[in-house]
DNA sequence: GTTTAATTTAAACGTTTGTTTAATTTTGTG
DNA sequence: CACAAAATTAAACAAACGTTTAAATTAAAC
């Protein structure tokens, strides 16, 4: 079997975990599951992994990775004006999340519930850095007199929270706009332009220093 | 044994279920430590319960009786200005969720991971009733012509998001603020004033009319 | 005090769990 | 082809799981 075929089957089982312990969650699904549904022995799970805990490290150190860097390059940009990065950032986010939101499920679980040291670290430092970026951005909104004072880590919950309770709340959201819980294409659809319009339209408002009480 | 300290035995046990379930997950604890947790013997839970499941529920229905009465009186409210609504909104739903940061942790889990039906429709149907009632708080607010148009679903998307991702992200602040993640009253006692002081900031700044854009 | 029902117990039930084993097949290399 | 390494397999492992049993204890009713 060829190099490529090998990598191809590792990530195979990753896809596979990644949507099963989103929809059932980690402890709610098997080894057994995974193998099956991936077409697997079961044994290959331990030898490519070595166990369940470590698949899931895997799965969280392969899907994090990619963020920082556009955050990064997005913060330093100096052609484009603090309302612009908000926007942008905004319109990542809401992508992002929509593209990943089997892996942001997880990371959510995982935040409150993980047993794993190494896991809950991982997770922390992913966030950390993240946050330390935005927060580049709106302080120099602030130092411009652009944006008002604001509780910068609460508007980034804010902001975050709000993506976080769309993509968990999507069966509330289905009923609600009569749309087919299955059709994940619709959803995202209807979802994605008024969660970038609405969250650029609050935070517009909420950093206007026109607005400063 | 008495009736009152019969109630109290199961009573006992759902608080013990409840903090397990919110700390390692539902599927992540198991019967038996809660009966070791509790100081019952492993078959009482059936006993009193029927089956995990059936503990789960009776935790569900347990605990979310009491928030619509609170907000329907709000709502009807004809004393209060639409500010003055919103703000006892913020105060009153940051106050819940930090008086039961537990049960939450486990609606959250549950809402995404849960196999029952019976579980799911319980949870979908207490948020929809929520909603309800503060969205006719916003849309009369919008009717007096003092709030603006907005997304009103996705403006409340933000309100919870924001608190779940606070309650849910304890270990991330605790580290960005010095405070020791063991000190659950250092943590609240620094989050909730400040919680409620930026979600009412940013709504107000939001739903102004004169911010209208 | 006796009888009946409710409660509590320890033990066992059959499954399922994550992981390992040891044998087998496939692959890459000289 | 021959040989060593890697990949794959079916089977087995002990431990943990949710649940049930049947006996023992306690409480309530008469």
């Amino acid at each position: 079997m060829s190099l490529t075929e090998k990598v191809d089957k590792r990530a195979h089982i990753l896809a596979i975990a990644e949507t099963l312990f989103a929809e059932k969650g980690f402890d709610g699904t098997s080894v057994r599951d995974i193998a099956q549904l991936a077409n697997v022995n079961l044994a290959m799970i331990s030898y490519y992994f070595g166990s369940k805990e470590k698949l899931l490290e895997a799965l969280i150190e392969d899907r994090a990775g990619y963020t920082i860097g556009i955050i990064e390059e997005l913060s330093k940009n100096q052609t484009l004006t603090p309302w612009d990065k908000i926007d942008k950032l905004v319109d990542f986010y809401v992508e992002k999340i929509f593209n990943n939101f089997r892996f942001h499920c997880i990371m959510s679980q995982q935040y409150n519930h993980t047993r794993s040291p190494e896991i809950k670290e991982l997770i922390i430092n992913i966030k950390t850095r993240n946050l330390e970026q935005i927060k580049k951005v709106i302080a120099d909104g602030q130092k411009k007199k652009i944006f008002c004072k604001v509780d910068i880590e609460l508007t980034m919950a804010s902001v975050f929270g709000t993506l976080t309770h769309v993509t968990n709340s999507k069966s509330l959201y289905c009923r609600l706009w009569k749309i087919e819980e299955t059709d994940d294409v619709s959803y995202r659809k209807k979802i994605t332009p008024r969660l970038k319009t609405h969250l650029k339209q609050m935070m517009r408002a909420h950093l206007d220093i026109k607005n400063e009480e």
